[in-house]
DNA sequence: TTGCGATGCGAACACTGTACGCACAGCGGA
DNA sequence: TCCGCTGTGCGTACAGTGTTCGCATCGCAA
């Protein structure tokens, strides 16, 4: 006789009264953030919803509003909730290759740990900044500052948008490749015939299929590979413009 | 006496029957993709729903999935659709540098052209590869291959990535901007004391808010010259890796 | 003329985000 | 002890969404 939480109760008697037991800390706009993002990570951006989510935390649809405005806010305060998640290292580094290295590499695994993450930065972008998004610009322009770049800003557009396009596109493509429920390399040879035979009189994307067919052994590798490659390239443009 | 279109009828007379004025040039795939187009250019991607494209096309919304099969779909066909904008130069462009360069402009301004481009980006990616997509990539493809680069791909990816990345923060920016409905200029000195207020315990960010203060006069040309800027960037990263 | 496949569409279903107003808890002051 | 106030939860409701289903109607082939 212990449950009964929360049924419409039509009876007026002070008896059947719920009692209101506190089965959650309370409803609070950090709870509400953080079992969000849960769910993200969970069940992919489209299935949250603000009835699962109160439903998740034993509260009414209609009670989040309390704390947060609407649910493009809800979904802003879980990007720069996640922002605090990219470690960019202090800005005496020794090394600075390998501390841009580092940075780069910390925002793409958050963007893979977080794939609907992508979805937000196309939506809302970087215009509205939270604090953690705006202490990672801050460490980032002190890093570039610190290691003597002429033009920060433009070192860091450069390097900050090769991650942030490299990595979308990967989290969009982990997206898909969830949303088919099954393993990268079970998806990507279910999709290379059809996509083989689509690129039939296209020669040099038919070669790049045609290799990619072979190497389905280690997916994850082949991505970290691409990403590191690719990025090198871009920091050693950065290095041409360093003074001496 | 003309009118009376799609008004329901339940007088079962031949001549009060509505006769199927053919205004529009029927429905088909590509008639909805391109209304579909025009809608999303003009009010944005969250007003784009099935019956007020079913109604801009005098037809009733579940009449569209006769061509359509989902909305995703529809989606993915306009997405590659507009990709039939993007110009890439032949492979015999005398001057690579040139020729990547005007691809990567292309691309971002046919991002900027349609800003729910990069919305769509963030939800569906690259994986499924419509015919215009594919045909970009070949011919990027082949421009990087004839340059003589020892591993196209990767180089591709740092181009585009960082093209992806840009144009995609780019407008989501604009995007913001434009539900605003204020000019680019107006937002910008609207929102430029809150952001200064935010960060006034991160030096480098302060300094470069100070700095954008001054230069909103032209955020076009300003925002233009940022991306040619990185681009040359990683530009020389790439020239690095070519032989001889 | 008959039949058939393709097309349009009204009604309906299961959801969505969110406004509104009531119910109640805790609390400071009378 | 009672009052009122403020902050919190939530049931109801509204306007809208994507999509399914089955019926009506069309042009065309036999």
């Amino acid at each position: 006789m212990a449950a009964a939480k929360s049924k419409p109760n039509p009876i007026p008697s002070v008896w059947a009264r719920p009692q209101r037991e506190p089965d959650q800390p309370a409803l609070s706009r950090d709870v509400i953030v953080r079992e969000a993002i849960a769910m993200l990570d969970a069940e992919g951006i489209e299935a949250l919803s603000m009835r699962k989510l109160g439903a998740r935390l034993n509260a009414g649809a209609t009670s989040l509003y309390r704390h947060v405005a609407t649910k493009d806010e809800l979904m802003e305060l879980a990007l720069d909730a996640v922002a605090a998640e990219i470690h960019v290292p202090p800005s005496d580094s020794p090394d600075w290759r390998a501390a841009v290295t580092e940075a780069a590499h910390s925002f793409r695994a958050t963007a893979l740990r977080h794939p609907w993450l992508s979805s937000v930065l196309g939506q809302a972008g970087l215009a509205y900044l939270g604090p953690n998004l705006m202490a990672f610009s801050e460490r980032l322009a002190s890093l570039f500052i610190a290691v003597g770049f002429p033009d920060p800003s433009g070192a860091i557009d450069a390097v900050l948008s090769y991650t942030i396009g490299m990595s979308t596109t990967e989290a969009a493509w982990l997206s898909t490749v969830a949303r088919s429920g099954e393993t990268e390399a079970e998806f990507i040879n279910r999709l290379l015939p059809a996509a083989q035979q689509a690129a039939a009189d296209h020669d040099h994307l038919a070669d790049s299929y045609r290799e990619a067919a072979v190497r389905t052994a280690d997916p994850v590798k082949l991505r970290d590979d691409k990403f590191a490659y690719a990025l090198e390239i871009v920091l050693d443009g950065l290095a041409l413009r360093l003074p001496d």
